[in-house]
DNA sequence: TATGTTATATAACATCTGTTATATAACATA
DNA sequence: TATGTTATATAACAGATGTTATATAACATA
């Protein structure tokens, strides 16, 4: 009943995500994701009831390519393993990965605060790990982090030396792992 | 010759970065910075060519308060002291430092780049880190710089744990430091 | 075929933006 | 006092924005 639909929620959304990713979340407007899509503003009205909800949309299909981006990287390691993901959408989608960090900090703060205990728990089953105590483990987890994030954003904005290869991020992230283990075992005397 | 000038240059300065403090760079327009100034346009279009011309002055305004926090931190170690005024900033202006990092990659990359020899400069006098080639104390350096960073995002972010304080941060920062020296220590067998 | 439903296009509205033309009024100077 | 200069206010313009009222046309079904 009614004309075939050509323009469904995903293409909006589709069209949305290619805007924001060129041109930043403020980017986008209607019209914009309209003239992308080859159409007016109606499908756009007709699929969602304003534009904070079609922003709402596109914060879900952002989560979910970040979460896809996690799965790829899946080694069983999970400490390595969000630390590349991260570090891969960053690289990949740099833009958004600005605004989203710029934005919507309470997702991020909702995130880490779910994934610490996973990761705390993850931590302790790692021979390497052995000898220390949760306190310990969540200062570890704490530098990492923290670490990762700058790499993270420095690689966004293009701040890293010029002959900074993926590998060599990836290598300076495991580098510094490193460092701030060994030296928790120093200071411990182990 | 004129009337008494009511809206210095300053003044409207200082009601832009008002206004982006709270409502970040993008929430600026000519009219909300008269309404702060209780004035009308014109005083703005007097002074400034246009928008392009006041956001300049804003960007040199930005850069002076975090220039004069560095001054604030002289302690003789730019090393440490570049760290704490980051942090500072960060958390002082987070919604600038936020915008800064987003949108002026490029300025922040001139820093680096002219910051970096400066750093290389003093690290090589101190005796800490006797015994390491340049090579060696650029990866320190970049360490620290990537850290550094990471951890005034996410205080600007409200990333960090609730009960992190400023001293905490300030800590963990020369604590991550010293894991990334000793660590690189033992590398090299010293 | 006729009808109801609905996906889409168009155009208008209100509001925000930067910018500018014009008018006003304050002040220094002749 | 008269004049020139200029700081300021006002109002308008053009363009972008979100939103909506209306019209059109495609499709399923009776």
């Amino acid at each position: 009943m009614g004309p075939k639909v050509k323009f469904t929620r995903e293409h909006i959304i589709d069209a949305a995500f290619d805007i924001a990713q060129k041109e930043g979340i403020d980017g986008i407007s209607m019209r914009k994701i309209a003239d992308k899509m080859g159409s007016s503003v109606a499908p756009i009205y007709q699929n969602f009831k304003n534009v904070d909800e079609l922003n709402e949309a596109l914060m879900e299909r952002i989560i979910g390519i970040s979460r896809q981006l996690l799965m790829e990287e899946s080694t069983g390691n999970p400490f390595r393993d969000i630390g590349i993901a991260s570090l891969r959408f960053a690289v990949e989608y740099s833009v958004i990965f600005k605004d989203l960090l710029l934005k919507s900090g309470k997702y991020l703060q909702g995130y880490d605060e779910k994934m610490m205990p996973v990761l705390i728990e993850e931590m302790q089953k790692d021979p390497q790990l052995n000898g220390f105590n949760v306190e310990e483990l969540k200062t570890i987890l704490l530098k990492m982090r923290i670490f990762q994030i700058g790499l993270s954003i420095m690689a966004a904005n293009g701040l890293l030396p010029k002959d900074c290869s993926k590998q060599d991020m990836m290598d300076i992230l495991s580098s510094t792992a490193d460092d701030v283990i060994i030296s928790a075992k120093l200071r411990r005397g182990l």
